[in-house]
DNA sequence: TATGAATGAGAATTCATTCAT
DNA sequence: GATGAATGAATTCTCATTCAT
């Protein structure tokens, strides 16, 4: 009998293979058990319901992406440099988690952890806001209406991570991404 | 109109209303065939199984986006003009078209109509290039890499949409996202 | 294809079979459909579920109950003989009822229609009342507290009831039963 | 007490709590072991299985009943004063004992321990006789068919105990059952 | 055309019981 | 003796689809 520890990691495993491919709706318990190999059964020890592994699953995510953003710019120190690895993370992450969909509520019909992913986004954003204000603070960026180009920016982003979730060609480099919003916040000295 | 054709009308109708409430696979056929106020057997008399319905309803979706977009940019001379409007539609569309979220493919599990969708991204992407490129050519914008412009255009847009239809609260007006892409691309000539 | 009406009664006919076989708890909707010859699908359009089911049961039932006393108290006139026919009517239904238990509530844990049954049972014993009262009144019967009669003549029914249902010998006959109790109410003018 | 001894007592406890909770059916064994703090494992190394868990408590309710009646009847000489124990003793255990209503074998799909109970109301009913007899012997009671009047009070005293634990109502005292149920045995002298 | 009863497969979930540790 | 993870069958219920009428 393996322990409890490892079970759970394999079902999380086989669930993020599982929802990442069909959906919260679409996804059975059936499959996921058979996929984590394990019985039905035992899907129920570790989870309370399907609801709760989604959920389990969806914070996962989140505290993923939060971590590794942290991580990330603790070691940056110039503003455009933060915008672009907050960019990169972002981006990149997409790219390894077809699952980031299920993140931005976009199946209609499933209102699963509403509240979760609201201020998931909204740590995200802020944190976002943070950094461009810092830039124009340092004088790097060029002074703006804070809160508008926030949302540009994040929507833009957000565009971004769902054509590399979606399209099937890959469009862009996290490079072009970066350079693309960057260059409307940077200060022209050029011109 | 014929009886027949009324009918069909009725079942799209309610299809839509079903299929954006609760996505593709959270819309029971019986629930259409209620809104629609016919009978199950009915639907499939006038459409083979629920993926026809959906392939139905997709292709009356992309046709209406396309003729309206069509007939306003027939109206239209100026370079920013075309892309205002363009942008304009899009976003107006989305606004009363929850279900726009199922022509981006992002309900994950549903792979039907792929084809279709991917080619109906690409025709709009071609239009949205070929509206810069006439930008360009007549001096209105700057210079630029034709294609990664595009890229960022399409995919900016593509975020205020959805953002529109996931988001609470209505963070932007379109005229708000004309003027923050719209401002990447037009000429300086103030500076 | 057969008609709703006769389907449903089919299912009524099977539930009442297989709960009064089993209790509601280990009454299976599978085993209901099978007896019934149908199926499980088509159990589910005939009744919302299984509470559905079993409440309608249990209003036939009642109803039936109250149906046949009522006819039967028409035809009486004499006090005693009502109070005989009433003891009749409620034994003869319990034996060829076992289910009568089910109306009694004394399935543990299973809490459905109790609003119901509650009612039906206070229909029955205010009946009863009235029945003793209208006795008494005409001198047929002594005079007693009236209350506190109905309760003991009611629990002991209850009682005899219950011994038909579940005690495997026949104990005793309506008529024994009739006679008991009416003994303590009629006017002992032999003595 | 032995360990053995604590763990199988604190098991009978919970699944008294349990069992006259929830019925027999919906008592699930994990819940039991739950409810006495032990795992599930463990009640299957003190019991085979629910069973004879349920057999178990059974033999125990009706072993304290039998030892409690035995011990009052013991202390009581005078006939009408033993009935009214009897009846005493059955009530009072009722009122603590929802579970009851299981002795009773009116839980419909639930047959286990018919023999047993079915000898531990004989094994009362003759009491109840016994006890009858001895008053009618003494001429405290008049005389009668026994085993008719047996039956009567048996059941009448069956309806009371039902009664007790269904109805929401508490419908009478033990005084007042036994007032009713005597007054018909006991000699009128005052006639 | 239209109806709606019927089907059968599959969904989530529960549970008595077993067994490696 | 004790644990609790694991099983597999059973449960209620849903749904796309078919077909007799």
């Amino acid at each position: 009998m393996r322990s409890a520890e490892i079970t759970k990691n394999r079902i999380v495993d086989a669930a993020r293979q599982v929802f990442s491919q069909n959906g919260y709706g679409d996804a059975s318990m059936r499959l996921i058990a058979q996929v984590a190999d394990i019985s039905v059964g035992c899907l129920y020890i570790h989870f309370k319901n399907k609801e709760d592994l989604y959920l389990t699953l969806m914070r996962q995510w989140m505290d993923d992406l939060d971590a590794q953003t942290q991580e990330v710019l603790a070691r940056v120190d110039d503003p455009a440099d933060s915008i672009r690895e907050y960019i990169n993370i972002t981006l990149q992450f997409a790219q390894g988690h077809r699952e980031v969909i299920m993140l931005q509520g976009c199946e209609l019909g499933v209102a699963l952890g509403l509240e979760l992913k609201r201020a998931f986004f909204c740590r995200r954003r802020l944190l976002l806001r943070a950094l461009i204000e810092s830039g124009v603070r340092s004088g790097a960026f060029s002074p703006c209406d804070l809160d508008e180009v926030t949302k540009v920016l994040f929507n833009t982003l957000r565009g971004f991570v769902f054509s590399l979730v979606v399209d099937d060609e890959a469009l862009f480099s996290a490079e072009a991404c970066s350079n693309v919003i960057l260059n409307g916040l940077l200060r022209r000295n050029d011109l």
